[in-house]
RNA sequence: GCCCCCGUAGCUCAGUGGAUAGAGCAUCCCCCUCCUAAGGGGAGGGUCACACGUUCGAUUCGUGUCGGGGGCGCCA
């Protein structure tokens, strides 16, 4: 952890050192827990009651036994056995409170994990498929991903940020005729537009640029286009398939420009999109490229040496079974294509090969059955599947005025994540998406998510920020000098109780980013700024008493550096003035 | 059929192998001559779904039951 003085570490340190009597201590971890009363202490240890098992002693006993080794330290005031056989430790207020100025002479670093303990982890996150406006559950995927990253990064991990693009396979393949057929409209050629094809007006718009910027080179009679294909109300999707062979046909190296021009327009929407939303990546992975440098043929021939890839049916498949998956999985279909997966274990084995010592997923909860089989073909490949983390994200459901905001993909009436955000506004969409748990259901409540009250959170936090401001404003004094400040004069329980939350802080980082759980960040930040509320409304800060006002002042400025931090974390903005 | 998530205050949800389980909203009562009342204080409100097990100790871990939500079944 950082170079910050932490009550907590430094017990930890004092009890691992009174521990060290014991050899079957080590199986155990030093717990310094904070007690729910006051009259318990400022910490809990409950190492006696975990060891009296193992010595065959009374815990109570055990209990004296440590402390009569507990080394002497300037900050704890007592120690005492209480109930079962905690260790309950009482700290000296000078403990706390040096807290304040402590952060406020490396104010940035506070907080951050140690880079020599960290890893170089690779996040994937969002890689929605190009065909079309990214929608609110992509936005779940968006703000979690990048705010599980930067706590990732904060903790002390290299991290690495990739979006996976989709630019390979039949989907794309499906927007570029959805494309065509409405450019084919614009040309006086009308073939019926499937109903699984893509429905959405931005794919008109495309057919209109290209229109205007080729007028009818890409024209093709409609009779040929739909000249053998079946019937479209028995066979939806053989239909789809058979309009597209014909469009590679009909337009030969033509159709590699409306695909490309379909798939340039919506990654740059979407990249445009996430850029807004406070978003971005390190690398945008193609999947084509994946195919072009033979990357699918060497991660599939892997997996024949290793000697888990049969046939059958004309078709290759990886004998996932052998890796608790429930069935074996294709990765050649019996046309010589690859399938979606082969890419997927040739980018999964490809991630590996760059040196990444762990690598997370953020995947949409419904590809959860897929976890079993990417994971099979590492461990397949000889590569420790514990080393892929896959988060789930569940979706998202919209409530406005109590009502479900419903969406469905091809029928282009879902709702996109611009248009959440141009409801709600940057900072509540990010701060809302990551309020619960990653794999639990959201409701997403607009209304409140826009109400400019106390009801909404985001506004509650920000708000403690620009108080903090709006008082260091005030008051128009030099804060370079407030780490000097006197911090013994933080004696009222209202500071102790934000100098406190303060010196958790570091912890909270390192949890969210142990847990994959940003949300404890920001239950955390609505805490903090509960404190800071109780505060102001409990103390004047601009007192006349000049050494009282610079130590509360320290307080706050430190308050408002991790509000700060904290927030940045979450992709929210800390504004000075509300 | 299989898989995932959830069940905690009237509502929405945190939380932890520990001592008397929390927050916000809602309800009721209070607090601005003062740095932003977008704030604060107080009251009421609970069999942590149920059962069994592991444990010195379970709301937390395991198994089962019941209830709610979602997903999957050579599609990407």
């Amino acid at each position: 952890m950082s170079s910050h003085f932490s009550p907590k570490a430094h017990l930890t340190t004092l009890f691992t050192q009174a521990l060290a009597q014991f050899p079957q201590a080590l199986a155990i971890a030093v717990e310094l827990e904070r007690p729910k009363q006051l009259s318990h202490g400022d910490f809990a240890c409950n190492a006696a009651m975990q060891l009296a098992k193992a010595l065959k002693r009374n815990p109570r006993e055990v209990a004296q036994s440590i402390l009569a080794s507990l080394p002497a330290s300037e900050w704890v005031e007592k120690t005492e056995i209480a109930g079962p056989g905690f260790i309950n430790v009482f700290l000296k207020p000078s403990a706390w409170q040096r807290v304040a100025a402590d952060i406020l002479r490396a104010p940035e670093a506070f907080g951050r994990g140690d880079p020599k303990q960290g890893e170089k982890i690779q996040v994937e996150f969002v890689s929605a498929n190009p065909t079309g406006p990214l929608h609110v559950g992509h936005g779940r995927g968006a703000a979690f991903g990048a705010s599980l990253a930067n706590v990732l990064a904060h903790a002390g991990h290299e991290v690495y940020r990739e979006y996976y693009v989709n630019d390979a396979g039949r989907q794309m393949d499906i927007l570029a005729l959805s494309t065509w057929l409405r450019y084919l409209t614009l040309c006086d050629e009308f073939v019926p537009f499937p109903a699984n094809a893509y429905q959405g007006g931005y794919v008109g718009a495309m057919a209109d640029s290209i229109f205007a910027l080729h007028g009818d080179r890409y024209k093709r009679a409609a009779a040929d286009i739909t000249a053998g294909a079946p019937d479209a109300a028995a066979d939806p999707e053989g239909h789809l398939d058979a309009l597209i062979a014909s469009a590679k046909r009909l337009l030969g190296a033509d159709y590699a420009y409306i695909h490309g021009h379909a798939l340039e327009e919506q990654l740059g929407d979407g990249r445009n999109d996430l850029t807004e939303f406070g978003v971005t990546f390190d690398k945008w992975f193609s999947e084509r490229t994946l195919h072009e440098s033979g990357l699918i043929d060497k991660a599939v021939e892997r997996l024949r040496q290793h000697g888990h890839l049969y046939e059958q049916d004309g078709a290759l498949w990886f004998r996932s079974t052998a890796f608790g998956d429930e069935k074996d999985r294709v990765v050649r279909r019996d046309n010589g294509i690859y399938t979606y997966f082969a890419a997927d274990i040739a980018y999964h084995l490809n991630k590996f090969e760059r040196g990444f010592q762990r690598v997370i997923d953020v995947w949409g909860a419904d590809h959860h059955g897929y976890i079993p089989r990417v994971k099979g073909a590492l461990a397949a490949a000889g590569v420790d599947p514990e080393r892929l983390t896959v988060a789930l994200v569940q979706f998202a459901v919209l409530y406005r005025n109590g009502q479900k905001a419903s969406m469905s993909t091809r029928a282009g009436e879902y709702v996109t994540l611009r248009d959440l955000r141009a409801e709600v506004g940057n900072d509540a969409a990010r701060f809302f998406y990551v309020l619960r748990k990653s794999d639990q259901h959201l409701d997403f409540d607009l209304d409140l998510a826009k109400s400019q009250s106390n009801d909404n959170p985001v506004y509650y936090i920000q708000y403690a920020h620009a108080r903090i401001c709006s008082v260091l404003n005030a008051w128009g004094g030099a804060e370079s000098d407030l780490p000097e400040a006197d911090g013994r004069r933080l004696e009222h329980p209202q500071e102790r109780a934000l100098l406190q939350r303060l010196s958790e802080f570091p912890e909270i980082v390192a949890n969210a980013a142990r847990d994959l759980a940003p949300h404890l960040l920001a239950y955390y930040l609505r805490d903090l700024a509960a404190d800071l509320h109780g505060l102001y409304v409990a103390c004047q800060f601009l007192v006349d008493d000049d050494e009282l006002k610079r130590a509360r002042l320290s307080l706050i400025a430190a308050t408002r550096q991790v509000l700060h931090t904290g927030l940045g974390l979450l992709g929210v903005s800390a504004p000075a003035k509300m």
